[in-house]
RNA sequence: GACCCCGUAGCUCAAUGGAUAGAGCACCUGCCUUCUAAGCAGGGGGUUGCAGGUUCGAGUCCUGCCGGGGUCGCCA
C-alpha cells in the first residue's frame, strides 16, 4: 500500500488534528520542511497565526498544540521556538518506514490523478522555412518536460507542435519565388496537369528565400501587397499555390523533426495553423451571430474590453481589410477543433511571455463566444525572453539568430572532447560515444534552460549552456551513472534489496551521515506537486540538483561497498536505489537521458 | 505617453509572508594505491535599486521614486 504523499503532508494532517482539537481551523497544521535543518527536521508556523485569529498568545497555542502532538509516538523531538515555531523532528524507524511503503511502484509517493481528463500543450511553434534558432529551444522544452509531468500526474497529455504555416510569410516566399521564377507550373493558372511530386526547393534554399522576400516587403510596398493578396489566395485555396506550400511543409518538417530527435522532445500532434482553415468560416458566422463579430475600419473585430481593464483592450481582428485571417483567428479556431476532438481539461500554451497580450484576446474571445465553458481551461505558460550578454534579444556576433542545430552540433563536440580526456571512453565505439555525447550535451543544454524561472528572461551564455561542471545537467548524470555502477558492483539478492523488500524486519539503518539524505528523499512529492501546479520546470531542477548534491556528498563521507555491518550496508544501499529512483524519475520528467557511462 | 514584468554576492540565478537570504561560476586552501575527481571538504565575499508604509515577522504585500526590458488593431 503506497503513500499517498510526502512525509511533511502526512505530519500535516496529524498536526492540523491537534488544531482542531484546539478548536481552531485545521489550515493552521500545516507542516513544511524546516528552513533550519540544525533546528529541526519540520516545523509548523500555524500557532503564531491561530494566535492572531483568535486573540490569544502565540506561544500558549504552540504548548496546546505541543501536548497534543506528544501522543504521537512518530515524533522523537517537539519544541517551541522563538516568538511560536513549532519543530518537529520525526523517528528514524517513522522515516525509514515512510521511505520503504512508498519504493517500488515507481511514484516516489506522488499521487496519481486518476480521472484521466485530457491536457493539450502547445508549444514548439517553429515556422514554416525558417531555421530553428536558439530562440526556440525554450518552447520546445519547457513544453516537452510540462507534457512529461502532467502524463506522470495521470492526465492523458497531446503535445501539439502547432506550426506557423499559415500567415503573410507563406505568402511572402510564394510572391519571391513568383518574381523569381514565373515560368514555374506553380504559378501558371491555365496549369491543369499534375504538379512535380519533387520539391524545386530545398530547406538551404528557404533559408536564403525567406529573409530575402521578408526584406523585400518591407522596403517596397508593391511587394508587400503581392504578398498579402498571395496570402490571401493560398488561405482561399489557389491550386498551384496550395501545390507549392506543401513542398515547403515538407522540407521544413523534415528538418524539424531533425532538431527535435537530437533534442528528445516529442509531439502527439504535427499540426498547424493551416489544420483548422475549414472551421474559420462557420465560426465567424457563430460569432456574427451571436452579435459578437463586427466592422471596424474594414476588419472584422470581436470587441474583448472588460470593465476592470486599466486601459482600452484592442479587439481581437478576425479578417483584415484584405480578407486574409490573423494569427489570433486561427488560435480561436483551434480552440474550436480542440474542444471538439479532445473536451480538454486544459490547453496550456508555452509561448513567450511576449505574446501575453494575443493570448488574453484569443481567451476572452473564446469565452465569449462560448468556445469554452470553464475559464480555467486556457492557460498562458509564458517565458521570459532569451537575452544577450548584453541584456537584449539574443544575436550571434555577426547579428543573425544562431540555429538550434548550431548549438547543438557545438554541444556534443565539446562532450566528445570531455570524453576522450576520460579514460572511460576508450572502450567504447564510436557509436556509443557519439551517443553519449548527445546525452551529455543534450542534458547540458536543456538543464542550463530549465533551470531558470519560466517567467524571467535569461541571458544565453555559450560557454555556460554546454558546460559539465557544477549546477548542470551532465553533473546530475553523472551522479545518477556513479550510483548505477555501484549497485551493479553490490551484487544484491535477486529482487533487489532486502531493507527495502521487507520493511517490517529489517528498515533502513540510518545514521547522522545518511540522515539528511533520507530526509531530502521524501521531500519528492512536494517539490512535483509545486512544478505541476504553477507549470514550473525548475523547481525540479532544483529537487534533482540538491538530491545530487546531497548524495554526492554522503558517497564521499560513507564507504558503501566496504561496509562491515550488514545492516548499515543495507540500509546505505537502500538509498542508493531510493536515490537513483527518483533522479531517474526526476529526469525523464525534465526530458534528459541518461548514459550507461560516463 | 499608458499599461505589464524585472532589479538579490564580481557574474548567472534560487528563496509557498517566517528564524542566521542560498546555489553554481570565478577566486583561495586541502583531498585521487578504497565504490567514476564531470567529484568531495573548507574559506572569503550582501544595507535584497532608493525612500516610506502594512505586519508579531517583508527579498516577498502596498505607495512613491530611480534604473532596465516588454507590450500597446490589420506581422507571427
Amino acid at each position: 500500500m503506497p503513500c499517498m504523499s510526502s512525509l511533511a503532508h502526512i505530519l500535516s494532517g496529524v498536526v492540523a488534528a491537534a488544531f482542531e482539537a484546539e478548536g481552531l481551523s485545521t489550515a493552521f497544521g500545516v507542516v513544511r520542511v524546516s528552513d533550519r535543518p540544525d533546528l529541526a527536521q519540520f516545523q509548523c508556523n500555524g500557532a503564531l497565526a491561530a494566535a492572531k485569529s483568535a486573540g490569544k498568545n502565540p506561544r500558549e497555542v504552540a504548548q496546546a498544540i505541543v501536548v497534543r502532538l506528544k501522543e504521537n509516538q512518530d515524533f522523537s523531538r517537539i519544541e517551541i521556538a522563538g516568538p511560536g515555531f513549532i519543530n518537529l523532528d520525526i523517528t528514524d524507524e517513522t522515516l525509514s518506514r515512510y521511505l520503504s511503503e512508498t519504493a517500488g511502484d515507481g511514484r516516489w509517493g506522488v499521487p496519481t490523478i486518476i480521472s484521466g481528463e485530457t491536457i493539450v500543450l502547445d508549444y514548439g511553434g517553429p515556422n514554416i522555412a525558417k531555421p530553428m534558432h536558439v530562440g526556440h529551444l525554450r518552447a520546445s522544452i519547457i513544453g516537452d518536460s510540462l507534457r512529461r509531468i502532467c502524463l506522470f500526474a495521470g492526465y492523458r497529455t497531446l503535445g501539439d507542435v502547432h506550426l506557423g504555416d499559415w500567415g503573410l510569410p507563406m505568402g511572402q516566399i510564394l510572391a519571391e519565388l513568383e518574381t523569381r521564377y514565373p515560368e514555374w507550373p506553380y504559378f501558371d493558372d491555365a496549369y491543369r496537369g499534375p504538379y512535380p511530386a519533387e520539391s524545386p526547393v530545398t530547406m538551404d534554399d528557404l533559408e536564403e528565400i525567406y529573409p530575402a522576400a521578408s526584406q523585400a516587403c518591407k522596403l517596397d510596398e508593391g511587394r508587400m501587397e503581392r504578398a498579402r493578396l498571395a496570402t490571401r489566395d493560398l488561405q482561399n485555396g489557389r491550386a498551384g499555390y496550395r501545390a507549392l506550400w506543401e513542398h515547403f511543409i515538407n522540407v521544413s518538417v523534415a528538418g524539424m523533426q531533425a532538431n527535435f530527435r537530437a533534442l528528445g522532445v516529442h509531439f502527439d500532434l504535427w499540426k498547424g495553423e493551416a489544420s483548422v482553415h475549414e472551421l474559420i468560416a462557420p465560426m465567424i458566422e457563430d460569432l456574427r451571430e451571436k452579435g459578437l463579430a463586427r466592422e471596424s475600419d474594414g476588419a472584422l473585430v470581436v470587441e474583448v474590453g472588460e470593465e476592470s481593464d486599466k486601459k482600452e483592450f484592442p479587439p481581437l481582428i478576425l479578417t483584415k481589410r484584405d480578407g486574409a485571417v490573423m494569427y489570433g483567428t486561427t488560435d480561436l479556431a483551434t480552440i474550436v477543433e480542440r474542444v471538439r476532438d479532445y473536451n480538454p481539461f486544459r490547453i496550456i500554451y508555452v509561448v513567450d511571455q511576449r505574446q501575453f497580450l494575443h493570448f488574453e484576446q484569443v481567451f476572452r474571445a473564446a469565452r465569449l463566444g462560448g468556445i469554452v465553458s470553464n475559464p480555467e481551461t486556457l492557460v498562458h505558460a509564458g517565458f521570459g525572453t532569451m537575452n544577450g550578454p548584453d541584456g537584449k534579444p539574443f544575436k550571434t556576433r555577426v547579428g543573425g539568430v544562431m540555429k538550434l542545430e548550431d548549438l547543438i552540433t557545438g554541444g556534443i563536440d565539446k562532450a566528445l572532447a570531455r570524453l576522450n580526456e576520460a579514460e572511460l571512453a576508450a572502450d567504447m565505439d564510436e557509436k556509443e560515444r557519439q551517443e553519449v555525447a548527445r546525452k551529455v550535451a543534450v542534458a547540458a543544454l536543456k538543464f542550463a534552460d530549465l533551470q531558470n524561472n519560466r517567467l524571467s528572461d535569461y541571458i544565453f551564455d555559450l560557454d555556460r549552456m554546454t558546460s559539465f561542471e557544477g549546477k548542470t545537467g551532465p553533473y546530475l548524470l553523472y551522479q545518477a551513472v556513479r550510483i548505477q555502477s555501484l549497485l551493479r558492483k553490490a551484487d544484491l539478492p535477486e529482487g533487489g534489496n532486502s531493507a527495502l523488500r521487507d520493511p517490517q524486519k529489517a528498515g533502513i539503518s540510518l545514521s547522522s551521515a545518511d540522515r539528511p539524505l533520507a530526509l531530502l528523499l521524501a521531500e519528492f512529492p512536494d517539490h512535483f506537486d509545486a512544478a505541476l501546479r504553477n507549470y514550473t520546470p525548475h523547481i525540479l531542477c532544483d529537487y534533482a540538483f540538491r538530491l545530487a548534491q546531497e548524495f554526492s556528498s554522503f558517497y564521499g563521507n560513507c564507504h558503501i561497498l566496504s561496509e562491515k555491518n550488514n545492516d548499515v550496508r543495507a540500509g546505505r544501499l537502500a538509498l542508493c536505489e531510493l536515490t537513483l529512483g527518483r533522479l531517474l524519475l526526476v529526469l525523464d520528467l525534465l526530458g534528459i537521458e541518461i548514459p550507461a557511462r560516463m
